[in-house]
DNA sequence: ATAAAGTGACAACAGTCGTTGTCAAAACTA
DNA sequence: TAGTTTTGACAACGACTGTTGTCACTTTAT
């Protein structure tokens, strides 16, 4: 029962004037970089350990002082990805009016600009993010539920009528973000030939549309649809199935 | 020079009564269908040309009889589940009344039937599909462009006025279509909880605002926006960027 | 200066995959 | 029945991958 711990543990320095923890995260940062431009340019699937490596100019032992295995890698990659959009985001958002529109916009434009701007992140987070096996995609599943949410608060409060006429908040905020991600990704493919203008004016068009006139449109066609039983009160009722208007 | 064609070529012949062509076809279509449950269940990515043989009851010699690879056969599957969606599109809006709004009706309540009806189809045309390396990829976009169009040429019919505004019709419909499978994803990732009419009126009421209302919403914008030049008159003219309303 | 820690290039290993080939048994034709 | 086609099981080959290990060289600390 002595003190002995084990074999002597190195003793850890100093090296090039930078300290040991300082030097790990800059490997760790170099593999990152690397990565993004490495799947952004070939996708996840089409990437392996060594051209990492090659890539961020280290070798296999430094991968693993980081990261366990490509997953993992990839998973610190979209997690840097999510949060400079999600910071560029936040800081629009704080240099706006705020009124929700302009906030509305606001966040429009920062999406839009970020996938222009560098479209291997773009590919990363639009198209890799979604498409990976059981272990990596659930981070991306939550990133895309944080804008969700977020989507849907905005929701929440400019259309405060859409939960008790019936309309599946979370649903309907899903589907944005899908028109976005979707909308973004056909304009990266063309190469943004399209004017982040006019991209703009067709995408906010489309919300505010929504924004102005949904709760007064699903109102209508629920009493088009003849439902004189109690207003179905927010909770799970199933509405009437009709879709006709006017 | 006599008319010797060299070695003798193996005269065909039937095997337990059925035609050489045939059986061939009937291999082929015991691969898809192999295919279809793997990739449905493990993703392009997590399938390798032994397990199709095994979920098909061939050997590897058959597979190469059909299909040059796995890209081959991903792109056959895809074929096939692309082709079983639009005739039961096509069908449907056949039996459903000549009205624009009861079509759409028609079109997403087929779309997100099929999706619930085999959640496995649904993951590989919806994810899968989308992520494949270049080779599969072009024909998923295709596929999603032939969809794009569809509801490109509703959206010209059921707001005429779109394209004069300035909207970029293309890239709405894209937005449009990437609502729906951002949408039935996140019902097939939530175990279909939610009630089909739920989906239906939500979705439905999404379509709807947007065809009653975006054509003066997006020409009120304009207004608002101070452009007194002549009306953008359809090209590539980028409209304003101003999104406040009223 | 000398011993230890850090580094980089790369060998080595086991595993898997796509793909082609071998061969005997089963089924068919004559 | 005899010969040929078809089939199924599987060996074999090369290529590639993730991962760990080796070793000489550089930098640092005493």
């Amino acid at each position: 029962m002595s003190s002995d711990t084990g074999p002597t543990p190195p003793r850890r320095r100093s090296f090039r004037g930078v300290a040991p923890e300082a030097r790990k995260q800059l490997r760790r940062q170099q593999l990152i970089d690397a990565a993004i431009e490495a799947f952004g340019e070939r996708g996840f699937h089409g990437v392996t350990v060594r051209e990492i490596c090659a890539g961020a100019q280290l070798t296999e032992r430094y991968f693993y002082e980081s990261f366990r295995g490509l997953d993992a890698l990839f998973i610190a990659v979209y997690s840097q990805l999510n949060g400079e959009l999600r910071d560029a985001t936040l800081q629009a958002l704080a240099n706006t009016e705020k009124q929700p529109l302009g906030l509305a916009e606001a966040g429009l434009r920062v999406f839009f600009e970020y996938v222009r701007n560098d479209p291997r992140r773009a590919r990363i987070m639009l198209i890799e993010a979604v498409s990976i096996g059981h272990d990596s995609r659930r981070i991306a599943e939550e990133a895309t539920r944080n804008f969700m949410n977020l989507t849907r608060d905005v929701v929440d409060r400019l259309i405060p009528q859409a939960r008790k006429l019936g309309i599946d908040v979370d649903l309907l905020s899903a589907a944005l973000v899908g028109a976005n991600i979707h909308a973004a990704t056909r304009w990266l493919q063309e190469g943004f030939s399209t004017p982040l203008e006019t991209v703009m004016f067709t995408i906010g068009s489309m919300y505010r549309t929504l924004i102005n006139h949904m709760g007064g449109e699903a109102q209508r066609s629920l009493i088009a649809s003849k439902v004189k039983t109690a207003a179905p009160s927010g909770a799970r009722g199933t509405p009437r199935p009709a879709l006709k208007s006017k």
